[in-house]
RNA sequence: GGGGGCGUAGCUCAGCGGAAGAGCGCUCGCCUUACAAGCGAGAGGUCGCAGGUUCGACACCUGCCGCCCCCACCA
């Protein structure tokens, strides 16, 4: 290379290299950091925060790459992006992880006593916060770091202050005593939706309850026969002939020897088991009902671990499922147990520690969630937040139409506790600020210990990640970017983030907090299995940002996903990525090689100096382009990502940058040669702007060495690539397309005969003018691709010897074959080949030979079809033309 | 019980009312001066089954079958 070579890319792309070092100046500019009165139209992304219970998880990564990419492609295309990153105190789940964490130390968290306790975790916090912002750097996440929040940072517990008084100043917040979820490991009230059902496999056992007269009584059914012993009654159908008699007399409960009524309540389904139903109102939700439409007590017969309490007299002190083999042992003595027999039944877990939840009666804090539902329905319904995909909205809606109270407080520690004091008199008093100590005195105050839902202040994310905080209301950040353009996030959370975001935003701001929810798919492992530590497929992001670099994770997530769709991940799918990483980096190294110093001196080239490679990639640039606009306008990233790999490889690579080495070698610097290197740096640097959002680290990198850019430049803001319609150019593809087949055909035949690359060929061509005329222009480019080194034209094919036969659209190739190959392979190819005609010619015919198609398709496709019946026809008779002359067939 | 998703090449998945696609895997041939982490060629699918709509269905409709999720107060 005579050009001096001062911009040089090693031989392999080294992420390892490349990324750390591209993010910490990437950090040190600025590059992500935006203000409301930066210039453009405003889009705010925030990101889930994570819990700050561990590491980051691959579902983190993809929700990552999905953000990022879409934050960049906003920066790029001129808007005021900002993406606000934040951590999530996450309640239960972060005290769970710091207790275990005590418990391998021989402590329980009772021992420390709750300040140590808390300090315990803050000191937690700090390292698993430190870990994740580290790893989101790997991931090369365009966040604002300089507005990162925590859930449980001052001013976000000053509004989530704010919103609980404000609720309950309203009447949406009170306080109950009602039948909750409670886990009897984490001793703590739970929400409905923190309770995971699981078939499980049971029995059903049918109880004997005598009657008090002596009678027989009657037969109940039951899974969990323990409860009896918190039995108040038992219940019939009111309509029921068999237990007429029955009702407003009295059983006797066994065991416990409790004289319990009978009565008529239209909840039992007469067609269950004995049609008698055993009711525990502390026990069971159906039950509490029923005790509140007839005013039965309610015995609570547990203790906070489960275990039977005083009230289960010789029973007390055993755990549930203790209790329960022994309730039915004795029963069984007492000849009053009738039956028992298989059977599965849904059982709640406790979706933090997998604890069998038990129903439970206690004074919790709920919010009435009815009216804050309908303006998020509404919300929804009219459009001002859209889901992707769309179906969603209609689970969503149907879930938030069919809400129950939503119980906000937990018996923990960790968590923003409860603003509410009780005096004396045990009335209650929610404040905005602490009592005085001459308050408390004066009254005698005991702050309520409870803390809040986890998800009571997340659901506050998209505002207060904004500056709200109750007292300060109004930021410019706030009126720029609220509503923010979109949520992005995992469908599994719609229910216990994204609702709650919208009947918050909509409570506290008057508008929906995002326009569009994007929903992704959950991230499987190669063989479409649920990612599980149980499985042992989980895939650590950081592992493979190691041993393939960040851009190839984030490339191999985006492109195997589709909005909603669960998408498979497995390690050569990384590694694919890896490898087109590296393809993209040689076809750089490429580009700069022939570009060399010219760089800043070649101009566009006329329309006319442009060679038909370079008006075809041009071309085809401007249909890549307008894809992956529309795409990223219906977010579809993974159709972004497929069709710029798909470009860049198949098309870029394969076919015109081998075309270009034709005409940018050493001596060649001509006008030519000059149009082939300015398409080749022009199409690359657009490839790389477009690809920028998928793989920042690697684009970044190519461009800036492409554009010896300063310290000062970097692509994230450089202008997105600008329709330019006056690149299509059909009669260019058209023409590119006839070229891709000759050479396709020609290889095919020389792989056909085995014939090695260093073995060139002679084509004679018999085309007619047009033809002809058309093909010249490429011709040294079909030469060099299929090997070719002598090309003529002829008008009839009078060459002494045998010729091979290659037909293409248009054209007949004969190939001299003396000396080259066996005929007898020939002669089976050309059969093969005719066989092939003859198959697609019976197809065309077919269509063509049925009326009711001629006259009613449209008449273009109609058209399409007789041309190919045409084309077909030709290629079959030159064919059979070719084996006449060969072998007389 | 209700709602939803999926069934396309050996595997994982795109796609789509007018001539079946990708990645990986497989076969054959190549160190062709950006890349062997590469290049070229190829094998391999009655698009789950059955009906229907249509000139035309892998695609739209209906019903089955098989996997998978979510919701629900299944004693």
């Amino acid at each position: 290379m005579a050009r001096a070579m001062t911009r040089t890319l090693p031989k392999i792309y080294d992420p390892a290299e490349v990324e750390p070092r591209l993010y910490r100046w990437w950090e040190k500019r600025g590059f992500f950091h935006a203000e409301p009165d930066d210039p453009g139209e405003p889009f705010a992304i925030v990101l889930p925060p994570p819990n700050v219970t561990g590491g980051l998880h691959i579902g983190h990564a993809l929700v990552a790459s999905v953000e990022d990419a879409m934050i960049r492609h906003a920066r790029q295309s001129g808007r005021n992006a900002v993406w606000l990153p934040g951590t999530d105190h996450a309640g239960i789940a972060t005290q769970n992880v710091v207790e275990r964490l005590l418990a391998d130390e021989g402590v329980s968290r009772h021992d420390l006593g709750r300040e140590r306790f808390l300090e315990r975790v803050w000191a937690f916090v700090g390292e698993a916060g430190g870990i994740i912002q580290h790893q989101h750097r790997r991931l090369g996440t365009a966040l604002d770091w300089d507005r990162e929040i925590f859930t449980f940072d001052e001013q976000r517990s000053r509004a989530v202050r704010e919103v609980f008084c404000r609720w309950y100043d309203q009447g949406l917040i009170y306080r109950g005593y009602r039948l909750i979820n409670w886990c009897p490991r984490c001793h703590t009230a739970l929400s409905d939706i923190e309770v995971d059902h699981v078939d499980e496999q049971g029995e059903l056992a049918e109880l004997r309850y005598p009657g008090s007269d002596g009678a027989d009584g009657v037969v109940v059914a039951t899974t969990r026969a323990e409860t009896m012993l918190g039995d108040t009654a038992v219940a019939v159908h009111p309509d029921d002939e068999r237990y007429r008699d029955l009702v407003g007399t009295t059983v006797l409960l066994p065991l416990v020897d409790r004289e319990i009524p009978v009565i008529a309540d239209d909840h039992v389904d007469p067609e269950f088991g004995s049609g008698a139903v055993k009711v525990t109102p502390a026990h069971d939700a159906n039950d509490w009902e029923i005790g509140q439409r007839h005013d039965l007590p309610a015995v609570n017969i547990f203790t906070e671990d489960a275990r039977v309490n005083e009230q289960g007299g010789p029973y007390e002190g055993l755990d549930r499922f203790e209790a329960r083999r022994k309730v039915k042992d004795d029963l069984d003595a007492r000849g009053l147990l009738v039956g028992v027999a298989p059977r599965t039944h849904s059982v709640g877990h406790c979706s933090r520690c997998r604890t069998i939840v038990e129903p439970r009666l206690s004074d919790q804090w709920f919010v009435k969630m009815t009216p804050l539902a309908e303006p998020a329905i509404a919300a929804v319904r009219d459009g001002r937040t859209r889901f992707i995909p769309e179906r969603n909205a209609k689970t969503f809606l149907a879930w938030l139409e069919n809400l129950h109270d939503w119980c906000i407080s937990r018996q923990l520690w960790w968590g923003h506790q409860i603003p509410a004091w009780y005096d004396r008199d045990g009335n209650i008093h929610v404040r905005r600020t602490d009592p005085t100590p001459d308050e408390v005195a004066e009254l005698g105050l005991q702050r309520d210990p409870d803390v809040l839902d986890t998800w009571f202040s997340s659901q506050l994310f998209p505002f207060v990640n904004l500056g709200w905080d109750g007292e300060v209301t109004d930021t410019l950040e706030l009126r720029t970017w609220y509503p923010t353009a979109v949520l992005e996030t995992g469908y599994d959370i719609n229910t216990f983030w994204v609702s709650r975001m919208l009947m918050a935003g909509l409570s506290m701001m008057g508008d929906v907090p995002f326009r569009v929810v994007y929903n992704h798919g959950m991230v499987r492992d190669g063989e479409g299995k649920k990612m599980s530590k149980s499985f042992g497929n989980v895939i650590d992001p950081l592992e493979f940002i190691d041993r393939y670099g960040a851009d190839a994770l984030r490339f191999a997530l985006l492109r195997a996903s589709t909005a909603g769709q669960d998408a498979p991940l497995a390690e050569e799918w990384v590694e694919g990525a890896r490898r087109f990483a590296n393809k993209l980096w040689n076809a750089a190294r490429f580009v700069l090689l022939a570009v060399g110093d010219t760089a800043p001196a070649l101009q566009e080239p006329a329309p006319d100096a442009l060679a038909l490679e370079d008006r075809w990639i041009l071309s085809r640039l401007e249909d890549v382009r307008t894809d992956v606009d529309r795409a990223m306008e219906e977010w579809d990233l993974g159709r972004v990502a497929r069709s710029l790999f798909h470009f860049t490889w198949d098309e870029y690579c394969d076919w015109y940058l081998e075309l270009a080495k034709l005409r940018t070698g050493d001596e060649a610097q001509t006008a030519d040669g000059d149009a082939a290197r300015w398409t080749l740096r022009h199409v690359l640097d657009q490839a790389m702007r477009l690809l920028h959002p998928l793989m920042p680290f690697l684009t970044e990198e190519i461009w800036r060495t492409l554009h010896a850019a300063d310290d000062a430049t970097t692509i994230q803001l450089s202008p997105w690539p600008a329709p330019a319609p006056s690149r299509r150019d059909a009669a260019a593809e058209s023409q590119f397309a006839a070229l891709v087949e000759i050479v396709t055909e020609l290889r095919r035949f020389r792989s056909d005969h085995a014939l090695p690359p260093s073995r060139k060929i002679s084509v004679i061509a018999v085309a007619p003018p047009a033809r002809r005329a058309l093909l010249t222009g490429a011709l040294d480019g079909i030469r060099r691709l299929s090997g070719v080194d002598d090309w003529g034209f002829t008008d009839e094919v009078a060459i002494g010897g045998p010729l091979g036969h290659v037909a293409v659209d248009g054209a007949d190739l004969y190939v001299p074959l003396t000396g080259l190959i066996d005929l007898d392979e020939e002669r089976a190819r050309l059969q093969r080949e005719l066989e092939r005609a003859r198959g697609e010619l019976a197809r065309a015919r077919g269509k063509l030979a049925n009326d009711a198609f001629v006259s009613r398709a449209p008449a273009d496709v109609v058209q399409a079809e007789r041309d190919k019946l045409a084309e077909w026809n030709a290629v079959a008779e030159r064919i059979g033309a070719q084996l006449q002359t060969l072998f007389g067939e």
